[in-house]
DNA sequence: CCTAATTTGCAACTAAGTTGCAAATATTTT
DNA sequence: AAAATATTTGCAACTTAGTTGCAAATTAGG
C-alpha cells in the first residue's frame, strides 16, 4: 500500500539525500497530511500502530529541519511545534497567530507579512518570522 | 538604600496594584538593569545574597506578565526569556535577532517593523511579535 | 548478498517549570 | 499601632519535554 503520499514522502527524502526509513516516511506523511504544526506527541500518535520511540521521532525531526523540509513553528509553547516548510519562502515563513480567549493557534497560510528590510546597523538579516495574537473568528 | 532605581521599581509595582515585596522590587530591578532579556536562573544569579527560590522567582514574573510590566520575549530556546515591557508598543515589541553562526541573540531596539494589517479572514490582530535570523556584526 | 554507513530503541538522565500547602509578609481596618 | 485579612514565599515533591550513550537493527551501494 504505498500511497501517493508515501510516494511524495519518499522523493523528498531521497531528494535530500536521507536514509529512506520507515520512520521518517512516517513522520513526514503525518507533516505532509496535517494542516498545520505539530509536537513530537502529535506525531507519535499519528503514527498509530507503527510505534516508534520518541527518541527516533526527535532525531527524525531534527534531520528534517536540517535537510530544510521541516522547519521550527514559531509559536511560544512549551513544547517545540514543527511543520512542513511548505508555504515558506526563502526570508520568510507564514505567520502563526495565537487567540487571547481560546488560546488556540491557527497557522495563516495565506496572510503575506511586509518583509524587513536586509540589513539593521551592521546585522544582516535573512530570514524572519512573525508571531500575531488577536482574537480568532471564533471569539471576536 | 533606596536608589533610584528601587523607587522606580516600588512605583511601578505600586501603580499595577501588586503586592511590593523584596522578591518583586528585585526580579524588576534585575529587568531594569539589564539591556535585554533575562532567564529565571540568570536573575536569580542578579538578585545574589538576596536568594529567592525560583518558584517564586517564576511567579513573580507571571505576576509582571499579567499586569503588563513584563512580556515573554519570543526567542526560540528551551527555557524562556522576559524582559520589560518597554520599547514595546501596543501592537507591536522590538524584534529578536539570533546569528545562525554564533548562536547568540540581540534585542533590535531600534529597528522599526512594518504593522501588519489588522484583519484577516475573520482574525482580528492585535499584536505581533518578529524574530529574525540571519548574521550579527561579529560573524557577518 | 556483503560491507560500511546510518538509524533505531532502550534506559537512564537533565533541564525547565509547576503544584500544594503551611509559614511568612504585606496591606487594610479598626 | 495592633488586629484582621489578603497575598506571597519557600520547600519538597513532581511533571513534562527533550537529550545522551550505546548495542542492535536497518539501509544504501558495490
Amino acid at each position: 500500500m504505498k500511497s501517493d503520499l508515501d510516494l511524495k514522502a519518499r522523493q523528498m527524502l531521497k531528494s535530500a539525500r536521507l536514509y529512506c526509513t520507515a520512520g521518517r516516511v512516517g513522520v513526514l506523511k503525518a507533516l505532509l497530511k496535517a494542516d498545520g504544526a505539530l509536537r513530537q506527541d502529535q506525531i507519535a500518535e499519528r503514527l498509530g500502530k507503527k510505534r516508534f520511540d520518541k527518541v527516533t521521532i526527535y532525531r527524525t525531526l531534527d534531520s528534517l529541519v536540517k535537510v530544510g523540509l521541516v522547519h521550527k513553528a514559531y509559536i511560544e509553547e512549551r513544547a517545540r511545534y514543527f511543520e512542513l516548510a511548505h508555504n515558506c519562502s526563502e526570508t520568510q515563513c507564514h505567520p502563526h497567530f495565537t487567540c487571547r480567549n481560546c488560546g488556540r493557534t491557527h497557522c495563516l497560510m495565506d496572510m503575506t507579512i511586509p518583509g524587513v528590510k536586509k540589513r539593521h546597523k551592521g546585522f544582516l538579516i535573512q530570514r524572519q518570522q512573525t508571531r500575531l495574537e488577536g482574537l480568532c473568528p471564533a471569539c471576536a
